[in-house]
RNA sequence: GCCCGCGUGGUGGAAUGGUAGACACAUGAGACUUAAAAUCUCCCGGCCGCAAGGCCGUGCCGGUUCGAGUCCGGCCGCGGGCACCA
């Protein structure tokens, strides 16, 4: 062999490190750990760059970490159940299991030529009874710690998929999966109990110091923390029952300007007054109707009717508010009534002057006089104001002090509490669906609602049903839905929901550190790998699965699943850019896009000629055609060369644009380090070279910023070190020794990113072993430092010369020959020197 | 509307407050070759200049500093998240 030949080096060097056991995870004692974790992907069949970009970064990580001395676990799953696979069903036939494990063997086939450093022996599925048995396992557990709950729900219903989506999968009113508009329908549900860890999920969310910022605030907003005041309005002319209504309100400080109250048409109140009041019934069912699509939300009016009902304003038991019934009132916020305080609130204003309300003001700016209002006056809670019909706290003083002092006073004066609420919902889990997570509990007519013995576990899916109409087929299966209490023995009816996949995402992590275990987690394992430290995903998982995550392994602690280390399961997180690609199109005869793939155009030309748009670049879809197929790549060019590009360029953050310029640019990058590699290999013992320390000095120097480059998840400038690196060995005069040495030196700094051709140059140059066994190389302190160091010589804060000096020359030596350098000398012609300043090792500024 | 982030050559991007443009892509010029492929070398922010060199330059305006791409204030533009949450 003569040249780089990715095609057989590749599978060679799989093979030996399958043979050696290279990457199987293994408690240690002797050694610390590191547990590196990509997002694990959805089994649709056919990996993408994305995948690749993901896959690689975390391969960077575990086998640097593994050559730190880490024991280290990298373990690969399948995010199994799911829509698409039903979807498969229904539109082709087949089954949806047969599907998926037909996808997963074909994906897993294309993942393995990556050369990625995996314990392939701890893969799982979440659609393997052994996985989702244990998740049943942990639904039963969290419903004896009161963790679960079932109640009825207004919820987000998908009529494309025919089930009930979270309000988190439904993106401007549509499903996240389907697209479709989605309606409100209430129905009886299944609910995690987040909310009881809202506070707490807020909170540590300062801890996670190695999350990207981002994501923290991200989180942080849907959490939504409100502080403020609730209270309880007394009634006149409420049914019985009714005599308080209890609101909640942020700006109790402009509780003088109230000129309302509204509640909910989900209100109790208001479904009472709906039995017996025909208008109000209708009235409640309209705005029931209306859908929660942001188009509807945005264009919906402000409607409300007043219920003839009269409330006592809390700080005046003269002054009387009328009750309206109103659309834009949520029941699950607060308490799902309000007062409406219309000079200060755009909703409020809005509302007051449709319905022809009051609408006084209760500050105004500071200086300002009170005047008529045309429009809401909103300013910052943090301006100072001037209150006018202010009742605590100064008569001059920011929102947010009037807000305190407007809850103490309420406080004292026993009317009202300071109350912090959350927009943060419980996470509505029930999924009208067959391919997922069965419920594993009873509907007994006698017991009500029994969680399944923990030895019929795991509730399996039967394998028995069709996909030729809409709907749950575990709904109309003839015999898996009847069965016997688990109590009491009795004909009964099983639970048809199944789990929403994010359940089987939220605690996934756990389960490698002992995927085949009989019970979720086996503590010993779990306390030794966990936490993550090292999470990589996208950052379109931000919120959805990163925060029923953080609730899961809460869960899973009170469960006594976790240890409470692990209660925050991702040490550092690292949200990775995607792949994007140009978009190359043309229009058919009535102006429509056509769009082409990358491999039919050549310089901007289809085959026949005709020249095609460029359109700025887009993530990878296939609907835009933009996509490059990993394993095309990997059969041109091999999969170090996919590897090696998708790390350079662009920080792994951001984006990466392929190219296939770039694509194959890296290719030849390979091929030259092998063939520099291949020359070394034949030089004689006895080649002597004049500049040996020089060598030793940049492979030093490339030890260090490399690893500082890996370490810091800045891969593309590890990637222009290698490449400046490489250039100074292949100018190189030393001797073969040295050149040795640095190239197996060169075959460790790249081994994370392509291990396949750092094996083999390895391999070439005499060094001992597998390179993936080999420990990192520290570079020696006395090369990193250089004995002499170039100063710039700036004039007032321009550029003029430069002078080399010893490193450790004193500062009024340096200042000397800096004034009697010749350029300095001839810019500064005679005028005097103002100010010098030097600082040692980096500039000297001249001030004139 | 509210909350974030980002603006550097033709392009992707480097740059602890200290030589702006590392490294790479594209373009151009050249070497080798009968020729092509492959490989290699050089140039590559703008303006002036034969050159040496000079002037300008990190979205725009201002400030702090001996020194600002970097820090501060204000604008403009782009991107993202949330959005009837009382």
């Amino acid at each position: 062999m003569s040249r780089y030949s990715p095609a057989e080096i590749e599978p060679k060097w799989q093979k030996a490190w399958d043979q050696a056991e290279t990457f199987k995870a293994k408690r240690d004692p002797q050694k610390p750990k590191y547990y590196v974790l990509e997002m694990f992907p959805y089994p649709s069949g056919r990996i993408h760059m994305g995948h690749v970009r993901n896959y690689t970064m975390g391969d960077v990580v575990a086998r640097t970490k593994a050559a730190q001395g880490f024991s280290v676990l990298h373990p690969m799953g399948w995010d199994a159940f799911g829509m698409p696979a039903e979807n498969a069903a229904m539109e082709r036939g087949g089954h949806p299991k047969d599907w998926t494990y037909g996808n997963i063997a074909d994906m897993r086939g294309q993942m393995k030529p990556l050369g990625l450093s995996i314990d392939w022996s701890r893969e799982f599925a979440t659609c393997d009874p052994e996985y989702y048995g244990q998740q049943q396992a942990m639904f039963i557990d969290m419903m004896e710690k009161g963790l679960v709950y079932r109640k009825n729900a207004v919820v987000n219903w998908d009529p494309v998929d025919m089930t009930v989506l979270a309000n988190e999968q439904v993106i401007d009113g549509r499903g996240w999966r389907s697209n479709a508009l989605v309606e409100r329908r209430e129905l009886t549900q299944w609910f995690f109990k987040i909310s009881d860890y809202s506070a707490e999920l807020l909170s540590a969310l300062d801890g996670l110091k190695d999350w990207p910022e981002k994501v923290r605030l991200m989180q942080a907003n849907w959490i939504g923390q409100s502080r403020g005041l609730q209270f309880a309005f007394a009634t006149k002319g409420a049914p019985a029952g009714f005599e308080k209504i209890e609101v909640y309100t942020t700006r109790p400080d402009t509780l003088m300007g109230a000129s309302f109250a509204a509640i909910s048409p989900d209100h109790p109140l208001a479904k009472t007054l709906e039995t017996t009041d025909a208008k109000i019934a209708e009235f409640v069912a309209e705005c029931r109707r209306v859908g929660t699509s942001a188009e509807a939300l945005e264009t919906a009016e402000k409607k409300g009717m007043d219920t003839g009902i009269r409330v006592v304003h809390p700080l005046d038991p003269a002054w009387e508010l009328p009750v309206y019934i109103a659309n834009f009132i949520l029941m699950d916020y607060g308490t799902g009534a309000i007062f409406g305080c219309p000079a200060h609130d755009a909703r409020d204003f809005e509302f007051a002057t449709k319905y022809g309300l009051a609408i006084p003001p209760v500050f105004v700016a500071e200086g300002a006089e009170e005047d008529a209002l045309t429009e809401p006056f909103v300013p910052m809670k943090s301006e100072k104001v001037r209150y006018i019909r202010g009742f605590a706290g100064e008569a001059v003083q920011t929102g947010e002090a009037a807000i305190a002092a407007a809850i103490t006073h309420a406080e004292a004066n026993g009317y009202g509490k300071g109350m912090t609420n959350y927009r943060l919902r419980d996470w509505g889990i029930s999924r009208q669906r067959y391919w997922g997570c069965p419920i594993p509990v009873v509907h007994c007519p006698e017991c009500g609602i029994v969680p399944e013995k923990k030895e019929n576990l795991p509730v399996r899916l039967p394998d028995d049903v069709s996909f030729d109409q809409p709907g749950n087929p575990l709904d109309r299966h003839p015999t898996w839905r009847d069965t016997r209490c688990p109590a009491c023995g009795i004909h009964a009816k099983r639970e048809t929901d199944t789990m929403d996949t994010f359940v089987d995402s939220s605690w996934y992590y756990a389960r490698f550190t002992s995927p085949h275990a009989g019970t979720p987690t086996v503590m010993e394992d779990a306390d030794y790998w966990m936490n993550v430290d090292q999470y990589i995903g996208g950052i379109e998982h931000a919120i959805l699965h990163l925060l029923y995550s953080r609730f899961f392994a809460r869960a899973m602690f009170k469960t006594g699943h976790l240890p409470g280390k692990a209660i925050e399961p991702f040490n550092a997180l690292f949200t990775q850019g995607m792949v994007t690609h140009e978009i190359y199109m043309t229009r058919d005869a009535n102006g429509r896009p056509v769009y082409h793939l990358p491999e039919d155009v050549t310089e901007g030309k289809l085959a026949d000629g005709t020249a095609v748009e460029v359109v700025p670049s887009a993530k990878m879809s296939k609907s835009k055609k933009n996509v490059v197929d990993p394993m095309n790549i990997i059969a041109a060019f091999g999969a170090d060369t996919a590897r090696w590009f998708v790390l350079s360029d662009s920080p792994p953050e951001r984006d990466v644009e392929w190219t296939a310029s770039g694509a194959e640019a890296s290719a030849k990058h390979l091929g030259r380090v092998w063939t520099l590699a291949h020359r070394v290999s034949e030089m004689p013992e006895t080649h002597k070279g004049a500049a040996d320390d020089d060598l030793r000095r940049a492979t030093a120097r490339a030890v260090a910023d490399v690893t500082a480059g890996i370490e810091g998840f800045a891969f593309n400038k590890s990637i222009a070190k290698l490449y400046e690196f490489t250039g100074v060995l292949s100018r190189a005069d030393a001797s073969r020794d040295v050149l040795a040495e640095s190239l197996r030196t060169l075959a460790q700094l790249m081994s994370p990113m392509t291990p396949h051709l750092a094996e083999e140059v390895w391999a070439m140059l005499g060094g001992v072993g597998l390179v993936a066994n080999a420990p990192w190389p520290k570079p020696d302190p006395a090369l990193l430092v250089d004995d002499n160091v170039t100063l710039p010589i700036q004039i007032n804060g321009k550029r003029r010369a430069e002078i080399s000096v010893p490193k450790d020359m004193p500062a009024d030596q340096i200042e000397k020959i800096a004034l009697a350098q010749e350029d300095v000398v001839k810019f500064l012609a005679g005028q005097p020197v103002k100010k010098l300043i030097v600082v040692p090792g980096r500039i000297i500024n001249v001030v004139v």
